[in-house]
RNA sequence: GGGCCUGUAGCUCAGGUGGUUAGAGCGCACGCCUGAUAAGCGUGAGGUCAGAGGUUCAACUCCUCUCAGGCCCA
């Protein structure tokens, strides 16, 4: 045995260049840095950068087919959080994967830059320069509503301050994906307010007005009166959270046709849940074919009261029928036509409409309230409809603010929500009000601010995805959700309920809507669609510091070309999420650029968000290329949607299943997490925790128990096994074996990476990140580490033994491709691991191997057997309480089925179990005994009902039936006094090892142990014994594995004689240049005199004898 | 109020088409190993598969209802 001085050398990078070709003088396998793991990953990045190895990777495969990714562009103006790095890590891992599979995979950076988000900073910031001016507080100044401080400071200034304030984190996330390893290319990334994306919007939004999907239109629509603008129904999604809101039935009088009081009060109750909008009652709807009761108090009261039969409980209580007759019934329809006398008299009725009457609607239910609905129609779209069919009277007292107009009493001037506490007040000291209460329900807010949002009439821009709707649907089922029930579910319920999408905002920062109108005449309307465009329509080129945006557009006028009147620019921006849905061809300036660009990068094939993306980004890229059709290329009625395949990641909760928010302070920070275990780590739990569309809880000190522990282990095996010891001098030649040549063992570990290399492949095709990356984190611990590795050891550690070129060829291969497989997932480690192995970075190696070596499928059955044959092996010796130091005869299997194959590999479990003959017994042996247990899936079949009884009789089989069973025939038994024909197929025949020894059985798999010590025996445990002891006391002694000693050893006779037999072998093993025994030790042994001669000294215990030890280091 | 998802060991999760004793990792207990060592490995305890009905020879699995949690929509 020898051991060659590692002649590793460590470069000050200490992991090779990307490119580095191995030159057989620079073989070394340098051990990975005792560092931190966020200390080795900031290493790899600044090396990283340093190669420009992104780009190295782009250029790669810049000829290749592409694999089509689209960056949904995130706000800048917000900090990342966790959530980020997961829908990041998600992005990044399966651009990976495609990269390494040969595909050229753009990753064009985006921005959004437009759009509220931004405003409300600015704003925000704007609050807090005037009340600093005022010497008062910020929130007095937000309480006059964001308009108007914009209106002061000058549109040009606030959106010059936009333009700024989008960028305040851009560093950040830059940094952030950076030292995540989310490969983007932020040097050329598309910028929502650029000219060129701005211009591309336009073409679109022309485009659309061209096929009539951009039309004007008047609707109900969700307004934030704080914002002072309309929301689009995604973004109305966004926003729903739990309020607490009055619920509050009235009693309305009824009168008689003439609008005169009857004779006898009849009162009629309403339900509504926002009281504020009673001031703008005009009518009152029913349910024609519900049937409504008339009710009296038992008390004798004069009046009565009507409501929907079906309510009367839900109303008056269960115990109505106490304290109240019911004194007739009727059907909705004959209430309508009927005049009642509105709850509040405040606004005067315009003179245009009719009031004060009873409506039949179809949408009215005796679900809740009292079957009868108030209606306003200024606020709500039932109410609106019910007014346009109707001809109903149109009462809107309230500003753009949400406020109550001045002149209204009581309630002027006061937001609408607020006065709902005063109006119940008055409905009261009216005798209006009927009962009133709170409940909880889920209410649309602002998704920004927060303000509850109101349903007002207004007009605006809408983009009729209602006249596409089937072609969203028909691209959508194209689509390949993960997971399905989000496309399929969600997402296509959604579309099928779609309604028109209203994408005017009265707002500052934001793509202008390219629509002019005669100011004379608002039909006649011209939709731009470039600058060039509009250049042409005003005569004269655009300034070379045009500016698209507001306030400088609006400058531009020319007029009608009917004639008379000017046309001029409306006064709106677009909703944002235009922008972003337009980024497939705006990116790349399509039209007026790039033409072939886009027709080889559209649709996309993959793109990944949070599900919060359903309503948004999701939504607005299928509308826009839905209605686009085919003004883009590759994308006719027939294509799918501009993205093929999607992956919906779920919210990252906090340890405790709680959602993270800012108020509840459970937030986590990326910078801290990640210095803390790692982006590896992160990475690594984030994706195999559980399926990335779950909602996951983030838990550090899951991260810690979990990938951190795997990547330490991965680390451990090639730091540890691989390198320690390769380092003596081997490095691939073809003086190494050929797979078939090696042992089996080497073999069995090259097929089971075969079958994890390709199943990991197809999962990651398939869009399962989570299983993919528990496949090979389970292969890495399972069978490399907890096998493969410990029954290679030996072979591992002695340089000179024969089939050692096999064992760092096998290992060395195996590493390596796992580096690959484990790539997109945690593209640190491996990448110092694989240019550790083979010099190269393992982010331009391909992820399959063009050679593998072919899966064996007899090999590794037979290797399950002999690792459940191990396992119950090492149980018997606990049973038997032998530590496995000490070596032990005989060990016996049985396995269900033929043993051939499995026999073979006896050799293994001779050596981990340390014993010295394992035999294989079968069902002829005496040794073994046979029973037979039911196979219900064929039994069930035959016997139906008789299958419990027929299964009960099969133990008490006679002996003989089962041989014949065993060797394959048919036999029949009687069971309930009837002949009953058992196949072989129908049991399974279990083998139970008999006799003396110690036996351990599970699923068939049975071994018995012989526990007899011989006293050979013995002495080779006590030779193994001193070996250990004296391998501990050298590593205690920090002596270097190569490092030759002096050896002494002495103890009592039979100890000195175990030693004494084994002393070559003993030598060897611990390196010993000499060794001395007993009375050979002389005066200098360790309480003989002389300590000081001896580097380490022990006495150690071994099975209550003591063993004296000493060793000091050769040749000083 | 409607739709969808989830509920399996203390925790995190696996459990084709129904089929023998429901699995794994972590944690815990006990032990092994000691040339991967602030590492490596084994064994064990721990579950009325949310609950109740139903279909079936047989249900974690299929059906119905209930409960709890989450998401989405109104």
């Amino acid at each position: 045995m020898c051991w060659p001085v590692c002649s590793a050398s460590l470069s000050p990078s200490p992991f090779p260049p990307a490119a580095q070709l191995m030159t057989p003088d620079a073989v070394l396998y340098p051990l990975l840095p005792e560092t931190s793991a966020d200390a080795l990953e900031r290493t790899l990045l600044s090396q990283w950068d340093a190669e420009g190895l992104f780009e190295q990777s782009q250029a790669a495969r810049a000829t290749a087919t592409p694999f089509v990714f689209f960056e949904g562009p995130p706000t800048a103006n917000g900090r990342p959080g966790i959530h980020h790095v997961f829908a990041r890590t998600i992005k990044d891992l399966f651009c990976r994967h495609r990269a390494m599979q040969g595909y050229f995979v753009p990753r064009k950076a985006g921005w959004d830059t437009h759009g509220l988000p931004v405003e409300i900073e600015v704003e925000k910031e704007l609050q807090r320069e005037e009340a600093a001016r005022r010497g008062v507080d910020p929130g007095e100044i937000a309480k006059l509503g964001g308009k108007q401080l914009i209106e002061q400071v000058g549109v040009a200034e606030f959106n010059r301050r936009c333009r700024e304030s989008v960028w305040k984190y851009r560093g950040e996330w830059e940094k952030l994906s950076q030292r995540t390893a989310y490969w983007l290319d932020y040097g050329d990334p598309y910028v929502t307010y650029s000219h060129d994306f701005v211009e591309s919007v336009w073409w679109a939004l022309r485009t659309l007005h061209e096929k009539a999907l951009l039309v004007r239109g008047h609707k109900i629509l969700p307004y934030c009166a704080r914002c002072g603008t309309a929301l689009s129904s995604h973004e109305v999604a966004q926003g729903y959270d739990d309020v607490e809101d009055p619920s509050v039935y009235v009693a309305l009088d009824l009168l008689d046709a003439d609008g005169s009081a009857p004779a006898v009060r009849r009162r009629i109750i309403v339900w509504t849940t926002t009281p504020w909008t009673l001031v703008s009652n005009t009518a009152l709807a029913v349910h024609p074919d519900l049937t409504y009761a008339e009710l009296r108090k038992k008390t004798g009261a004069e009046w009565t009261i009507v409501l929907a039969e079906a309510r009367v409980a839900g109303v008056l209580g269960a115990d109505w029928a106490d304290r109240w007759d019911v004194v007739g019934t009727m059907a909705g329809r004959d209430l309508v036509g009927r005049r009642y006398r509105r709850p509040l008299d405040w606004v005067p009725y315009p003179a245009e409409g009719k009031h004060e009457i009873i409506v039949p609607e179809a949408f009215v239910s005796a679900e809740d309230g009292s079957g009868v609905v108030h209606m306003a129609p200024a606020f709500g779209a039932d109410d609106y409809a019910a007014g346009q069919r109707h001809g109903l009277a149109f009462v809107q007292p309230v500003n753009a603010r949400g406020e109550f107009e001045a002149e209204v009493p009581e309630v002027g001037g006061v937001f609408v929500k607020q006065a709902d506490a005063r109006i119940i007040e008055v409905l009261r000291e009216r005798d209006v009000l009927w009962k009133s209460s709170r409940f909880v329900h889920a209410y649309p807010h602002c998704w920004r601010c927060g303000t509850p949002l109101l349903y007002y009439a207004r007009g605006g821009w809408f983009v009729r995805t209602t006249a596409v709707r089937d072609h969203m649907l028909s691209r959508n089922a194209q689509v390949n959700w993960n997971p399905a029930e989000v496309g399929a579910g969600r997402f296509g319920e959604w579309l099928s309920n779609n309604v028109d999408w209203a994408i005017s905002r009265d707002r500052y920062w934001g793509t202008p809507l390219p629509v002019w109108v005669n100011d004379e005449d608002p039909t006649e309307i011209d939709v731009i669609g470039s600058y060039a465009e509009l250049a042409q329509r005003i005569g004269r080129p655009l300034p070379e510091d045009f500016d698209p945006h507001k306030p400088h557009i609006d400058q531009y006028t020319w007029p009608a070309p009917s004639g008379t009147g000017t046309m001029r620019r409306v006064p709106e921006v677009i909703d944002t999420w235009f922008d972003s849905g337009s980024m497939p061809f705006a990116q790349w300036h399509y039209p007026f650029e790039n033409a072939d660009k886009v027709a080889q990068q559209y649709p996309a094939d993959f793109i990944a968000e949070g599900v919060d993306q359903t309503r948004g980004w999701f939504y607005s890229l299928l509308a826009i290329a839905t209605g686009l059709g085919d003004a883009l290329p590759n994308n006719g009625h027939a294509q799918a949607a501009p993205y093929r395949s999607v992956v919906v990641n779920d919210l990252v909760l906090d340890a405790q299943g709680q959602k993270m928010s800012k108020s509840k302070g459970n937030v986590v920070n990326p910078w801290e997490v990640l210095e803390r275990h790692g982006a590896d780590a992160v990475r690594l739990f984030l994706v195999a925790s559980s399926q990335v569309w779950v909602p996951r809880r983030f838990d550090e000190n899951a991260i810690r128990e979990t990938a951190g522990r795997f990547l330490l282990t991965f680390r451990n095996v090639y730091n540890g096994i691989f390198a320690q010891y390769a380092n003596f001098g081997w490095q691939p030649s073809p003086a190494d074996p050929a797979v078939a040549e090696r042992p089996a063992l080497d073999r069995w570990i090259l097929s089971r990476l075969s079958r994890v290399e390709q199943e990991v492949d197809q999962h990651l095709t398939g869009y399962d990140a989570t299983l993919a990356a528990r496949r090979v984190m389970q292969f890495m611990d399972d069978d490399v580490s907890k096998w493969y590795v410990r029954q290679s050891r030996a072979r591992f550690y002695d340089v000179t033994s024969a089939d050692n070129r096999a064992a760092f060829a096998t290992l060395h291969e195996v590493l390596t491709v796992a580096c690959r497989l484990l790539a997109p997932f945690a593209p640190f480690m491996t990448d110092a691991v694989h240019r550790a192995l083979t010099g190269t970075s393992v982010h331009l190696a391909s992820y399959m191997r063009k050679h593998p070596t072919p899966v064996d499928e007899a090999l590794e059955t037979a290797m399950d057997a002999i690792r459940t044959l191990a396992g119950l092996a090492h149980a018997a010796r606990d049973v038997a309480d032998v530590k496995v130091r000490q070596p032990l005869p005989s060990l016996q299997c049985v396995v269900p089925g033929d043993a051939t194959a499995v026999a073979a590999l006896g050799g293994l479990l001779a050596a981990e179990l340390n014993v010295k003959q394992v035999d294989f017994v079968s069902s002829t042996d005496a040794l073994v005994s046979l029973e037979a247990k039911a196979n219900f899936r064929t039994l069930g079949k035959k016997f139906g009902k008789e299958t419990p009884l027929v299964a009960d009789a099969l133990p008490a089989m006679a002996p003989q039936l089962l041989r014949a069973l065993a060797a394959g025939e048919s036999v029949t038994i009687e069971v309930a006094g009837a002949e009953r024909l058992i196949a072989p197929e129908d049991v399974a025949i279990i083998r139970r090892a008999s006799g003396a020894a110690v036996v351990q059985e599970h699923g068939g798999f049975g071994v018995a142990l012989d526990p007899t010590i011989t006293p050979a025996l013995r002495a080779e445990g006590v030779a193994r014994e001193v070996i250990s002891r004296v391998q501990r006391l050298r590593k205690e002694a920090q002596l270097a594995v190569s490092d030759r000693i002096v050896l002494a050893v002495t103890g009592d006779d039979e100890v000195n004689a175990a030693v004494a037999a084994h002393r070559a072998h003993i030598a060897d093993e611990v390196l010993a240049g000499r060794l001395l025994l007993g009375a050979e030790v002389g005066s200098s042994f360790p309480g003989g005199g002389d300590d000081a001669a001896w580097t380490a000294t022990q006495v150690a215990d071994v099975d209550g004898r003591s063993i004296r030890l000493a060793l000091t280091k050769d040749g000083v």
